[in-house]
DNA sequence: CGTATTTCTTAACTTAAGTGAACGAGTTAT
DNA sequence: ATAACTCGTTCACTTAAGTTAAGAAATACG
């Protein structure tokens, strides 16, 4: 399982054997259970989250309802914007499936970084290349429809389809559950 | 005019005469007129910009039509994506103010880096900072209306609305000229 | 200065998303 | 096993955005 995480390093920096003991012994590997709410809306918190195995989402609640903005699954980060800001969450993150999570820590990380100063370059990288896609994904969204997100999804991650619940998918796409319904069917007659 | 880029390095870290003089030094600042198109779609690039003066705005081509996806004004900065990942870049970028701009190159930035390992703590900070304040600018455009979008807009920005032709903030809203004065009619007569 | 062009608005009509309700399938709880 | 829920879909109706076209207002330019 730890392979995962080292084959994702491994693209930014590489490591040696003490150095990926020297994060192994930090313990922070977790497992979590479908269900699990990991962030509630109003709460302070330190942690980052990177996603080995399962998937988690984030969402707020606005009006009483869900709305879910992202999904995180195998080999992606998230560093919660109330990190950042040191101010209370906006939103929820829930786990939508057993996972298995490696969740720092704000002072893990000053750790690693004084001990390792490869570190703190991948995490300027990563964080510069995380902007990037998010910028083109901004991009993609402001710029089309919410059929051509859905196909969109399609060709780009299919396997959210078929493993989030569609009523968070639609959301996702910035429709409700109804609307979701009835472009799918709309596109299935195209087709034919 | 340089008291600007100064004024907001000190939120991040605090320079020395010595370092203030090595950045006027590379003379990167530009005075650019309004209309000129910095960047191409299909071109290269190793510059990120700042804006001291003016403002600029990036923007697609789709099916012959522009499709403006943001504006950076006064103290924004912008690395374009195609910086990040070395390709041809997906949009265009120019100009609708006469500007003032720091452009500065990939060499650049590294030659300062080196010299003044200040500077790369505060890229870390900034791009960090970025992500965080787009994720929620992302958030806010998937879970709002485009009626919500303007009202939210107005708040926030009220400057755009005044200075940024309509149908470049139409698109920008993710809907069409016509759409964005139908809307603001529907506003005004909301309030009377 | 006047003409051309761009920009903004309005209107009528079309298309797609929102809303409220109902239904069946699948799940959970008791 | 059955009742209670959740989830996805469908339908009829409402509301808002897209489209096409036309005209007024502002701007650019020779």
């Amino acid at each position: 399982m730890q392979d995962i995480l080292f084959d994702f390093i491994s693209k930014y920096v590489s490591l040696t054997e003490d150095e990926k003991n020297a994060i192994v012994s930090l313990d922070i590997f977790r497992s979590v259970k479908k269900g699990t709410t990991l962030l509630k809306k109003g709460q302070k918190s330190n942690d980052s989250y990177f996603v080995l195995k399962g998937c988690i989402r984030t969402y707020y609640v606005i009006d009483e309802e869900e709305k879910t903005t992202a999904f995180y699954t195998e080999m992606e980060a998230l560093t919660p914007p109330c990190v950042i800001s040191k101010t209370p969450s906006e939103y929820y993150i829930s786990c939508i499936e057993d996972s298995i999570l490696l969740v720092s820590n704000s002072d893990m990380e000053e750790e690693i970084n004084s001990k390792f100063p490869k570190f703190e370059i991948m995490c300027k990288v990563l964080s510069e290349e995380l902007l990037a896609k998010q910028q083109i994904d901004f991009d993609a969204f402001k710029t089309s429809s919410p059929e051509q997100r859905y196909l969109n999804l399609l060709q780009k991650r299919p396997d959210l389809i078929q493993r989030v619940p569609q009523h968070q998918l639609a959301s996702y796409l910035g429709i409700k559950p109804q609307s979701l319904s009835r472009l799918r069917a709309r596109i299935l007659e195209k087709k034919s």
